[in-house]
DNA sequence: CGTCGATTTTACCAAACGGTCAAGGCGATA
DNA sequence: TATCGCCTTGACCGTTTGGTAAAATCGACG
């Protein structure tokens, strides 16, 4: 998924300096990358306005002008960070199969939704920050793409629900809900840990079950 | 619910110049209200560190210095807001009923919480925010009365388990669940907006109807 | 091992930032 | 309406911020 890039309309194309370099070189596979885990970390907590170039240098281990090298400017950065976080990010929603057995499929969803807020939760964070302050980098791709892959998946529930495979709850409250309840444990970690107590440990596990359970059969003992 | 105040040691005890007046008259209570309403406006958008004084001052109609009269500094201002918000943040978990019917318990906190989204969503994103950085002003809060009321909550919600009038999930989680489900609406209005496409008007109403459905019964068809 | 492009650094800039100060304007009360 | 204390302001300060320019250094390759 590519984000539009303004840069391309009145310059020449070229990006930072390091990019106007004949081939990109080793070291700036390393930097840039360096500089993006980095960022990622500083605009995950501090939010876009709250991050500063000089924090993401100094995390990054290098001086502010050689970070503004491989990148032209804060925005660049944050850019480029969410860019290459989408894919990532909609991939478990993409393999909600419509041939699978419902319960199957929304309970894998919900696995892997918990595997990310564990795995990456810097990335949670980033794009709960983004979305939180009105989406004004990301709003065009929540309006087209993410959209239409949740109308395409709203689909696929109408039609086990059609088929009587599962309860007739709208499709798009129902995704919602599990953004919402899988990424909590990333995005409100201190909270859930807070709350939890000591340890704490294995509180993804926990929630994976919780919610599968909670999902599947609701709060009626049966 | 009282916030640690550091400023009570090592100084006269006397905040802003506005609090070292004789009594607190007619223009304070004015001006403090614009200042806190302003402040919420931008700490809820642009995070602690990304909000600035200049930018409040702006929002609430008045000089800089002028702001700095009422509350000495930033992060007064930002205390104050998370002090006076915690008590109404927390009401709704409060009035979960032990004695009344579990079913209706929950249905009437899914419905406030929904309420609670859709007319304070800029408070909601201010919580969501201060836990996203890690809860640094509000972790010890959240280690204290916050899990001293959930675990309280908790024990209701066991006791119905045991008693067999609602399914034995993990009480904590099913609160978390709660809390992140309705949260949703107000934290990430930007991108249900954005998916469920034009209008999207009815989406409280829609959200709790969906969300009651989902906690009472799940996705098993019946 | 010399060269030339790639990389890094030092020094710097203008604007924005959090906050202070002293003086002047205003409003409630007598 | 005069007074006194409350309120507001403009000017200012040191620091941080996003970003630039040019010189110095590095390193891959012939």
């Amino acid at each position: 998924m590519k984000l539009p890039d303004e840069r391309a309309i009145g310059t020449n194309g070229k990006g930072a300096r390091a990019e106007q370099t004949a081939r990109r070189t080793r070291i700036q596979a390393e930097n840039s990358e360096k500089i993006l885990a980095a960022a990622l970390e500083v605009f995950s907590t501090d939010g876009f306005r709250g991050a500063t170039i000089d924090r993401i240098a100094e995390t990054a281990g290098m001086s502010k002008p050689n970070l503004l090298y491989y990148f032209r400017s804060k925005d660049e950065i944050y850019r480029a960070l969410l860019d290459r976080l989408l894919e990532t990010w909609l991939q478990p929603l993409h393999g909600l199969d419509p041939d699978g057995d419902p319960f199957s499929e929304v309970a894998a969803y919900i696995d892997r939704k918990i595997e990310m807020a564990r795995d990456y939760p810097r990335e949670s964070r980033l794009f709960a920050g983004e979305i939180m302050r009105g989406a004004p980098i990301l709003g065009d791709v929540l309006a087209g793409p993410l959209k239409a892959l949740v109308d395409e998946k709203s689909k696929v529930l109408t039609a086990w629900a059609k088929a009587g495979k599962i309860a007739p709850l709208d499709p798009r409250h129902l995704i919602f809900a599990i953004w919402a309840t899988t990424q909590h444990y990333a995005d409100f970690d201190a909270q859930v840990r807070a709350v939890l107590g000591d340890g704490g440990e294995g509180r993804f596990a926990d929630a994976a079950y919780s919610l599968k359970r909670l999902f599947m059969d609701g709060l009626r003992p049966r």
